[in-house]
This record gives structure tokens, sequence and C-alpha cells, in this order.
DNA sequence: ATGATGTTTAACCGAAAAGTTAAACTTTTC
DNA sequence: GAAAAGTTTAACTTTTCGGTTAAACATCAT
């Protein structure tokens, strides 16, 4: 190995930033050799054809993506801490990689059989875990009665959408980038807040 | 007209599939033309070319998803009413083409511009309007201090991603088509008591 | 009927993009 | 230092796909 596979690691960050900002089929070769400075015969001697390359930059975007999400919400620490180290990591991934839900949301529907074996290491997430714990805390008084599932989709929704339609929100907002991530950024320490006001038992108001 | 442009109508059901699965980068014209039971030469008659073609649709797909929106919100109700009416309407929609929003989602972030011609027919959001009724309410003591965009994304986030990531959250979470519908159905009635409990003032519990 | 207009088709074209080849160059190994 | 293995390149081939052409077919007014 003459150059210590430096020159993989450019093509893996250049195909990264292309598939991220266009998709499988919106991605050319070229624009990734390009963008690694080689030529396109350098890149199907590393990888076979965009197939696999792709392959390799959508496992590596489930990874980086996935697993906190799995991690934090299946340790053993009281719920409300885990819905903050939750928001807090995926806001350092995401504020990092702003492309990277909205790629792996649009490639799943392109094709969900691929994530399905990407992910099916044996692990999915532990539901009955998560349901589990809210019902504890429902019978301490803690939480209102609440579906593990929707539990989730309110996590995940008030954490990942806000990025995934940036720039839809920004063009219908008339807000500018730079304002919008502004917005983005406050929304670390409100989610968590708004994810505990919604477990409270109701109050009747 | 031989066939009262039953042609056209056709042509623009698959083509509003296609588009709607595939993006447009993913879209072959071939398809939409098999899947309106035609070829390829008499798409391009009916339209010139797969950029016209996808305007159509996305034209389309943007006027049945944001007036909704600006509607439901523009108007002179109370808040909280608002929000009833909104996730509504929007739920109705978004259950009949479940595609819709992550398509337009998409097709925004692959070219904003394109969305911003297709909106700027003068009107946009109006957001100062939506944070004099929070500010109001909160002078009230009947809400919490809230940002307007916060509050949008929040209702958007809840209703939306829900849908846009569904593949994903079923791969996730191992659940049948049917049962992740069910959950969705759910939310109809859910998604306003939160977004009530999140704009209620602070209990500091 | 017939010609005008509108509709539909099969066959073709050209550009773009994926993928291949063969040869040159570098590095490693003995 | 020479052969082997690994790396890089320019030029080429193939495939795919959007778009065109010209001719056949249908419909309808006069």
């Amino acid at each position: 190995m003459a150059t210590e596979n430096e020159t993989e690691y450019r093509i893996l960050r250049s195909a990264e930033e292309v598939f991220y900002r266009h998709g499988y089929d919106g991605a050319k070769m070229q624009d990734i050799a390009d963008g690694a400075s080689i030529n396109k015969a350098l890149l199907h001697y590393y990888f076979r054809s965009k197939e696999r390359l792709f392959d390799a930059v959508f496992s590596a975007a489930v990874e980086r993506l996935v697993p906190p999400l799995f991690l934090t919400l299946g340790s053993e620490k009281p719920l409300t801490q885990k819905i903050r180290e939750f928001v807090d990591t995926y806001f350092d991934t995401v504020l990092e990689h702003p492309f990277l839900p909205g790629f792996v949301v649009h490639e799943m529907h392109r094709n969900p059989d691929r994530f399905r074996k990407t992910i099916a290491s044996g692990n999915l997430l532990d539901l009955e875990g998560l349901q589990a714990a809210l019902d504890e805390g429902t019978s301490r008084g803690e939480f209102r009665q609440t579906d593990a599932m929707q539990f989730l989709l309110n996590l995940l929704s008030l954490s990942a959408f806000p990025f995934i339609a940036a720039r839809a929100m920004q063009a219908i907002s008339a807000l500018g980038e730079e304002e919008y991530r502004r917005t983005l950024d406050e929304r670390r320490a409100l989610v968590p807040v708004w994810m505990e006001d919604i477990l409270k038992p109701c109050t009747l108001s």
C-alpha cells in the first residue's frame, strides 16, 4: 500500500458529500472522482460500481445515525435523562452533517429492503423496554399513559424534521440560512423540555 | 379531442406515482409511459419534456399540501382551534397521499428555487401574525413565551415526519404496514393535545 | 368521400453517464 | 536491481435515457 489508503479515504469523503446532497440517482461518478481529485477509472478500481460505493456510504450513514438512538434509549438511566442525552448527541452529529437525515430517509424510501439488510444485524430497537420504562413512570404518577412508538416518533420528529425540511422551511418563511441555523441551535435545549411536557400527566385546564 | 383528455389524466396519475416514489432523478419517462399504458412519444406529445411534466406534478403537489397550512393558520380563530383544524386537514390529505410530504421535501432540497417560484404568488406564510397570536396568548397567561417559527416547526414535525420516515420507522421497529398505519391514525387526535401541552405555561414540577 | 385536425405508434438519434481496457508508473519484496 | 504487486492514467465501449421523426390511424366538419 503506497499511499496508505489515503485515496480510499478521499473517495469516501467525496462520495459522502455527493450522495448526501444528490441521492443515489442524482449522483454522478465523475463528480465523485473530481471531488476526490482522481479519475473515474481509479474510482472503479477501489469500488467496483456505483452500487457498491453507495452501499459503503449508506452503511456508514446508518451506522452514524442509528446507534446513538439505540444506545442512549437502551441504557438504564432515568427516561428524562435519556431524552436529554439523545437530543444532545443527535444534534451534535446532525449539525455536523445536515444532509444526513434527509439522505437516509430518502434512500430508505427508495429501497426499504437495503436498509433492512444493513440494519438487521439482529439488533432492532427495544420497544418493549422503552414501553416498560414509560409504564413504570406512569404507575409512579410521573408520566401520563404513553405508547412507546408514539414517544419515539415524537422524539425523532422534533429532532429530525427541522433538518430534513430545512430548505422547505426557509422558503416558506423567508428566513436566511444563518437565521434558520440559529433557530435549529435553540431547539437543542427546547426539545427535551417539550418532550417532558408531553410526558407529564395531563393538567385539566 | 377524441378521448376527452382521458389520456392526459392517465399520464398525470402515472407521473405522480413514479415521481412521488423515485423523485425527479430516479424517475424514468419510459416507466411513466408504461404506467399510463402509452408509449414515450405520446408522453412527449402531451408534455414536451420531463422537466415540464415534473413541474405539473410538483405544482399540484405543493398546491395540495401548502394552502391548508396557510389558510388554517391565517384565519382569525383561537389558536388551539387552528391547530386542530390544521392537523385534521393535513392528516386527511396525507393519509390519502402518503408519499406527498417526502416528495415535496426531497425535491425542494434538490432545487430550492423552483419551490420559491412555485409558491411565490406573493403569499408567504404570515409568521408575524402567528407570532402576534402567540404573544397575545402569552400576555393573557394562557401560553408560555413561544417563538412562532419553533411553534410551526413543532406542528409540522409532529404531523409530517411520521409519514416521511414511515419506511425507516417500520424497519427500525419491525412494525408491519398495517400496524404502523394505525399508529399514524392515532396521532390525529394526539398531536393537537401535545401541541397544547407545549404551549401551556411551564409547571415547575 | 375527403381533407383537415388531432392522436398514436415504431423506429431512430444524440448526449450523458456507467463501466472497461491496456499501458505507464510506483512501490514493495526478494 | 529486477520481478511482482499495487496504483494511476487517458482513451475507449456500452448502456441508458431523454427526446425526435415520420408515417399510420382516427375523428369530424363540410
